[in-house]
DNA sequence: GTAGAGAAGGAAACCGGTTACAATTTTGAA
DNA sequence: TTCAAAATTGTAACCGGTTTCCTTCTCTAC
């Protein structure tokens, strides 16, 4: 026996499927008895409508796009634990996808999801989009899906979609001043290549930083990789091995904060007797058995939090002006206090 | 302008609609040139068809539901990585949901998938439905949902359904059985409460090693909370101040490992000069900095890709035999070698 | 007692696809 | 050349809901 449908729950009851309709809507006008009818048979029969009838007749669907370009990262799954938290109190169901930072699959992404399929997008980039050819048919995918989009942590300029960031800049100025504050004038940066915004954003707040408090930022030092531990590790191996290396290091995410520690720890190394560290990222773990490291602390469930929102109100409000909503960070850790 | 229906192209093309739909679906015969011309309108558009009107018409979805107790859990995101692999080849899209351990939420989200929304479900139940009430609904529920349903890594005794589960009955009994081996006779265990299959399984591996060894059993040895972070951490606390404590400590998953190590390190004592531990999962982090500390590793995108493909299996072939598979975890560590 | 307004609820169109069926055209063999 | 078979394509019904429109029924006021 196949799943019940209005029309059957219409037949047991004894009235048209637009009164059944009108039940579960709470349209139209309905007699108080037949109402009770109609409700206690779809209780019996445990009924619920088909959300794609449903979505079809009505244009609206209940469902939320969500791309991302990992998923076995904390930092994301912290979004979407948050992104939950707001989606699960409105009704609204979640489809799931990654990209794993590949331009095409990001496209293709966006592309399922056009259609009405979905009622909005929670879209964080997987690359830059900085061939003006691509950025262009972005675009165009974005505006025909033609339902909002919001941005979430990676600020590639789409300046006409709502966005939620982090203040990636301010994070890692503070914390490289800090350093400097703390005694600190050689200090190591492994970033991501400057083709990727994040890492133009950080660079320019470590570079600022630096410049602020008259230390001439050393090329010798800074390394520029991708976002990836092995990599990181493999740059680290050279960073260490310098002569006159850097007392203290930046990184740029954790996992390649990890791919540092990873090549520290290999020659036999510990932070901070050794090198300080800064990551961008909590590690929780490590804090937990008390690995003394730093973080700047970046709260990823607030951001998918204030992601899902802004996408609600935007989905309630189609004209309201965009909101760019940019999240602190923090600095943690004893060496940086 | 909204977007595209298949009628708008079929005018454009001057064919009918089902016209259309026979070019895209390859169904019945279009004529070379027809076919052409309808494709080419088609990719000039850039349409995609309403995947829920496709749905609604054919009865059949490309959606499958994806329901895990949790997702700012580095094991599910793997699971879900190892999913995400192999729905991606086959075309199929990921409806998210979380249950936060909480029954209630479970059956709603069983429920919210109903009435072919999807073609099937990779299920990780969130509680164990001991009570034979509960337990009962849940089979009506997971009947009614009427497709496919593959049960992950919780075993709660569904034996209708495929299932992976991973063997923790013998990662335990190997880890104790090690460390026996090693020297330790004294050793402890926090396990979740023993109303979960999860912690059985796992109490009953540790035991039998015990006792195959003419060990018995000390049960002021064996601590039993959940499977949270927070609560092991009290648990280990109570173990750590014992006088006559153990040597060895087995725990029950990454968060409770996480617990555990947070009580070590408060009390100023680390891995493995003041104890022993076995984790039960890898940390990743924990093995780059080169802490010291032992796991039952079980491989969760293993688990995933197999769920997703045996998921696909039983839709393509709904009357196989059921298909169970035990995944073997494997014992990581120096001193467990 | 009756007109008129408002409530209740059914019939049918519609959402955007698929597909059974029928009509038309093309093909090819006799 | 002719006619049956095959290929092509259109028409219309259908999937399971929602919604407009219209009819019928009640109730109130005069």
């Amino acid at each position: 026996m196949s799943s019940l449908t209005i029309m059957d729950i219409a037949k047991e009851a004894g009235v048209s499927k637009a009164t059944v309709s009108r039940v579960m809507n709470h349209t139209g006008s309905v007699s108080e008895k037949t109402r009770e009818r109609v409700l206690s048979v779809i209780r019996d029969r445990q009924f619920t409508p088909s959300a794609m009838a449903r979505n079809l007749s009505t244009g609206v669907s209940t469902a939320i796009g969500f791309v991302v370009p990992e998923i076995d990262n904390p930092f994301f799954g912290e979004i979407l634990r948050g992104v939950m938290e707001i989606t699960d109190e409105n009704g609204l169901t979640l489809i799931f996808y990654t990209t794993d930072d590949d331009a095409e699959k990001d496209r293709k992404a966006l592309h399922l999801l056009e259609n009405n399929q979905v009622c909005g997008i929670l879209y964080t980039p997987a690359v830059d989009y900085g061939d003006p050819a691509e950025r262009k048919e972005l675009r165009k995918i974005l505006k025909e899906i033609n339902v909002p989009v919001v941005v979430m942590d990676r600020n590639i300029g789409l300046e006409e979609l709502d966005g939620v960031y982090f203040d990636d800049y301010h994070g890692m100025y503070d914390a490289t001043e800090q350093l400097i504050r703390n005694g600190h004038t050689r200090i190591g940066i492994i970033n991501a290549t400057l083709d990727r915004v994040l890492a133009r954003e950080r660079q320019r707040g470590f570079l600022d930083a630096l410049r602020q408090h008259g230390i001439e930022p050393d090329e010798s030092l800074m390394y520029f990789g991708n976002f990836r531990a092995t990599k990181a590790y493999e740059l680290a191996k050279e960073l260490l091995a310098q002569k006159n290396r850097p007392t203290a290091v930046l990184t740029c995410n954790n996992r390649t904060t990890i791919g540092f520690l990873r090549a520290l720890h290999e020659r036999g190394e510990a932070v901070p007797d050794d090198i300080t560290v800064v990551g961008l990222d909590r590690i929780e773990v490590l804090d937990t058995i008390g690995y003394p490291l730093c973080f700047i602390e970046r709260d990823a469930r607030s951001m998918g939090r204030k992601a899902a929102k802004l996408l609600i109100s935007r989905m309630k409000f189609p004209d309201r002006p965009r909101i760019e909503v940019v999240l602190d960070t923090k600095l943690i850790g004893q060496e940086l206090s």
